[in-house]
DNA sequence: CGATTGCTCTAGTGCAAATAGAACAATAGA
DNA sequence: TCTATTGTTCTATTTGCACTAGAGCAATCG
């Protein structure tokens, strides 16, 4: 578990840590029934608020990557899917975007809106 | 020209500005030549500060979506830009995120790892 | 020149994000 | 059962941003 947050970035520090562990568990690093460290043992070693890696932690929960439960602790979640055909998508989404010169914001603002 | 703001709304209202402007120019409702209300006359329509308007124009002016000078007013700008094989990836890519019950959110965060 | 339009500066208000400490409650394991 | 571990909840403070506001400045156009 390689983890590590910048606190002079502009991304929120839970949104790092989201970011980051939700990145592992669709590469593959981190894989179903993994345990998560504790969050204040993770807080303690980042340097950062228990509350803020609990944050992040709801967070992945609500997202379904992982089962979070008092006592328990973090648990990759078995959600068995296959996120290779989604990142291809991404990655020639984001060469026509570039092509076109929209900015990250631009693209963000398209996906939403075509969400509903 | 029609535009609208949602005070309600989560999104602010610069955003919700931009989003506005820069999806007419992409779906062609706004054309390059065309003028924009002047910032002073669109805020007292919507009922919104100055301030916000200049915001969003200003925003829009760096997308490059239009050109904006003092004493001139802000002017669809000419992209030349084709934005019908984006808006198709955008679609499929959204269709693909659902189905592996991602959130908005989450997609967002991979377009931006995927960026650099 | 005079009107229009964006730009800059300063300032204040309200709200949500982020941080923080402390006590509480479920769980696991000895 | 007892105890340590772990997430949860509550309260509080600080920080940053959105938004509003007013005033004056500077470029442009007719």
């Amino acid at each position: 578990m390689l983890l590590s947050v910048n606190s002079a970035s502009t991304l929120p520090l839970f949104e790092q840590l989201v970011t980051g562990v939700r990145g592992q568990i669709m590469s593959g690093e981190l894989v179903s029934g993994e345990r998560l460290p504790a969050a204040r043992t993770l807080a303690q070693s980042l340097d950062v608020n228990v509350h803020t890696v609990l944050r992040a932690y709801q967070i992945l929960r609500d997202e379904g990557f992982i089962d979070l439960r008092r006592g328990r602790g973090a648990i990759v979640a078995d959600r068995a899917k296959n996120y290779a055909k989604v990142a291809v998508l991404v990655d020639t989404l984001v060469v026509e975007a570039k092509k076109l010169e929209l900015t990250p914001n631009a693209l963000g603002a398209l996906i939403r809106a075509a969400w509903e």
